[in-house]
RNA sequence: GGAGACGUCGCAUAGUCAGGUCUAGUGCGCCACCCUGCUAAGGUGGUAACGGGGCAACCCGUUCGAGGGUUCAAAUCCCUCCGUCUCCGCCA
């Protein structure tokens, strides 16, 4: 949720965060006056409350003929308060509603839409598979060599976009996602598995019942959502808090399964397991105070381009437009790694600014120095996910089906230096 | 799944049976000051969040797990839901 106080004080900041975003910029008109709207009926409301109580306690202190004075009074009263109250409680639902519609106001991010990011850099050599003599495989062919990745047995048992990792596609998803927690461990990250089960007000406040609210599943007998990234659970989980920043930013790495519906995208991605309804992923997620939100950005980018280092992948990093931003994110930095049999770049980690926007909802804040609260910024960034494993196949294969084994990752596959097919 | 107990402003509790003096009391913790050679002890005062109004002091409203209802009036009575604990059943 946006700032009322900023919708009210720079309309022209928001109005044009819109514009930049492709969205209406009339919402902040709609914004303002169903603001007004409320502020004009909750006052009459309180006005009719205040009588209220303090005739009451005259009634309570009356005896006889006044009491009964009073009682004729009070109750043609309390019949106002109730009218006012709906109708102070009506506004009020109007300007949640209003107020949910606007995302975020951008920070820094580019206008326009999907194709209008900026390529911040580029970072380390593609293959040149020709001069290798040899004809790159795609990450599916080499993970059925490999009898890493069944495709068919995974749409056998739960259908289209589902997969069994087998086994050393097993390991070698629990050797990426190992190395990343251990990562994260290390720069003083609280390591955390997470719910993936959330109710509908924490789906809410993360912002992901917006504009796409088709992504998520549902359980509908429960009134529960299956997240889509532990993002969700780690912003909810110090919501309604007032926590202590004062030794700087609270970091959390979460490990969940991470559920996507995939409801937009038919016929994209559909080989393999680019594009997948369950995955797996270490998350990292910080809270911190708002003025620190942008340099903590740029660290867990930092993170983000160690992982990559890691895994020894030819990647780039993009400033996402404002028309690709989630609706609370401000400002988001991706890094994609190339994948030489598509030629073309792959999105392996996304890290964004939410600033206020998802602490507001939740009611995660911090005590100033006057005694008052304030909303802190979250942010958080991927530090790894079941789709690196397409990457790192094609990036690393050998002429004869064998995949390389990034030094990094090796303690985690026992020593592994090589992936080779199995018979 | 069945039975019961419980949920109060950081923590612990009073208040709920018998609705109005609850403007939610008290203890602990925390903060400020006083006392003191230092510390401990002691004393005094202050200590929830959110919203509206005001330059401000301050005023008003909302919130006693959540949401409805009864009533002139609800922490208190009724209903639904959520959560915690104990016991039983069932299953890893």
């Amino acid at each position: 949720m946006i700032d009322l106080r900023l919708l009210r004080d720079n309309p022209d900041v928001v109005r044009a965060s819109q514009v930049a975003r492709g969205d209406d910029p009339d919402l902040v008109d709609a914004a303002l006056d169903a603001d007004a709207r409320r502020r004009s009926s909750l006052s009459e409301f309180e006005n009719l409350r205040a009588e209220q109580k303090s005739l009451g306690k005259q009634v309570a202190k009356a005896q006889g003929d006044e009491k009964q004075a009073l009682l004729a009074r009070t109750k043609q009263l309390a019949q106002d308060v109730k009218s006012h109250q709906a109708t102070a409680a009506e506004a009020e639902q109007e300007l949640e509603r209003v107020l949910y519609s606007i995302a975020n106001v951008i920070e820094g991010a580019p206008a326009g839409g999907e194709e209008d990011f900026v390529e911040l850099k580029q970072v380390g050599e593609r293959r040149d598979f020709a001069a290798e003599g040899f004809e790159p495989k795609d990450h599916l062919e080499l993970g059925e060599g490999l009898r890493a990745i069944d495709t068919k047995r995974g749409a056998k048992v739960s259908g289209a976009r589902f997969y069994f990792l087998t086994g050393i596609g097993a390991r070698l998803e629990l050797a990426l996602l190992n190395m990343a927690m251990d990562q994260a461990v290390q720069e003083g990250f609280t390591p955390m598995i997470t719910p993936t089960l959330v109710k509908p007000e924490t789906m809410q406040g993360t912002g992901f019942l917006g504009a796409h609210a088709d992504e998520v599943y549902r359980l509908e007998k429960d009134d529960l959502y299956l997240v889509g990234t532990s993002e969700v659970a780690l912003a909810g989980y110090h919501s309604d808090e007032i926590v202590d920043l004062s030794d700087g930013p609270m970091r959390y790495a979460g490990w969940s399964a991470c559920y996507r519906r995939e409801a937009g995208s038919a016929g994209r991605d559909t080989r393999g397991i680019i594009r997948v309804h369950q995955f797996h992923k270490v998350e990292m997620f910080s809270y911190c105070a708002p003025e620190d939100a942008e340099a903590e950005h740029q660290r867990l980018l930092g993170w983000e381009e160690t992982m990559m280092a890691k895994v020894e992948l030819p990647y780039r990093v993009i400033d996402t437009a404002a028309g690709d931003l989630g609706s609370s994110a401000a400002r988001k930095f991706d890094c994609e790694a190339w994948l030489p049999t598509q030629e073309r770049w792959l999105e392996l980690t996304s890290t964004s600014n939410c600033t206020t926007f998802q602490a507001r909802r939740l009611g995660v804040r911090v005590r100033t120095e006057d005694g008052s609260t304030r909303n802190v910024a979250t942010l958080n960034g991927t530090l790894g996910t079941t789709r690196w494993i397409v990457a790192l196949l094609e990036n690393h294969q050998q002429a004869d089906g064998s995949v390389y084994v990034p030094e990094a990752l090796r303690p985690y596959l026992g020593g592994l230096e090589l992936l080779e097919p199995t018979k």
